[in-house]
DNA sequence: AATAACTTTCATTATTTTTTGAAACTTTAA
DNA sequence: TTAAAGTTTCAAAAAATAATGAAAGTTATT
């Protein structure tokens, strides 16, 4: 296998592996490749390379950008706009995780707290209900709060022992 | 609220959240269905709970069973079958590990491991490449085993005591 | 072994999500 | 201040995904 296969092979990967866990196949792609890049690229190449159109690159960029986990930059006597990935694994993981963390598990919470507190507990149905979603109240809440303290695990030799043993 | 809202509300927003965790809403909507409910529900009642097809139901189900998360069950001098959710959560956060993990991680890695071993590494680019790719095999093995290791946790001390630090 | 009760399958249809591309917008330089 | 170079937006089209429902398949009962 030779470096063009290799990349492409890679890419296609990346970008099915995105759209399994919620995130769209063209903006995991743009990642990949700008993660794989040792320049910043411009849209006009990620177009190219990828074979979208404009409109698709430049919505997927913005939310790449949104998501923390792209930047702009510009070059010195150059008009156009070049793109550059997060390519720190640990930074890019706690960037991912907090913000499906803020968009996707918050708004949860706030609706599984607000239905379990039900307090109309009459019927075999509605205690059963209200046990239910409690718990997983306070699972979901111990899961986003594992999610949080993510971040702070390199800076801790606690955390970084217990990696270690996990292996 | 009462009861039925709340159940309904409960549905919904586990369905949404589902589907972007790449399982389908039905599929999401009647685990969440099947979660809070005492007794086993039989396929007529799930289909007229969420409004769905027949087939929708039975390949629904089916694809639950197959995660492990839903059971059948047979009642005493009934034809029909009854299906019950997994209602242990710790249980049921092991099995989706796992069999995410099975689905998308392993062939990710494999496809990983293989294009970080490019071995014609001449150009920049080439360099960059495999150096990229193979911290991000070293990157998703290490989250690949802490999924696994998951399992194991909840009948470690260490492990016991790192969740209770992590709050 | 025929029928009734129920489940599964899968081609077709419907829905949702993504992509396109052309027009509107913005910025820079002459 | 205008034109050129570039970017963004968004309605419409395309593609991908999910749902339907009727026919085929099972299983249990008489």
């Amino acid at each position: 296998m030779e470096y063009k296969e290799a990349k492409n092979k890679f890419v296609q990967t990346w970008g099915a592996l995105g759209s399994q866990w919620g995130i769209n196949k063209t903006m995991a792609q743009i990642h990949a490749l700008l993660m794989v890049s040792v320049e910043p690229i411009s849209m006009e190449d990620i177009m190219e390379e990828l074979k979208i159109s404009r409109g698709n690159a430049s919505m997927n960029l913005r939310a790449l950008m949104d998501w923390g986990i792209v930047y702009k930059e510009y070059k010195a006597g150059e008009r156009r706009e070049f793109f550059t990935a997060e390519k720190d694994l640990d930074e890019l993981a706690v960037k991912i995780a907090k913000e499906r963390s803020k968009r996707e598990i918050k708004p949860a919470l706030k609706v599984l707290k607000e239905v379990s507190s039900l307090n109309n507990k009459t019927t075999k149905e509605e205690i059963q209900f209200v046990e239910q979603t409690t718990k997983l109240y306070d699972f979901v809440l111990k899961a986003d709060n594992m999610l949080e303290k993510v971040t702070e695990i390199k800076d801790n030799w606690l955390g970084r022992l217990v990696i270690k043993i996990m292996k």
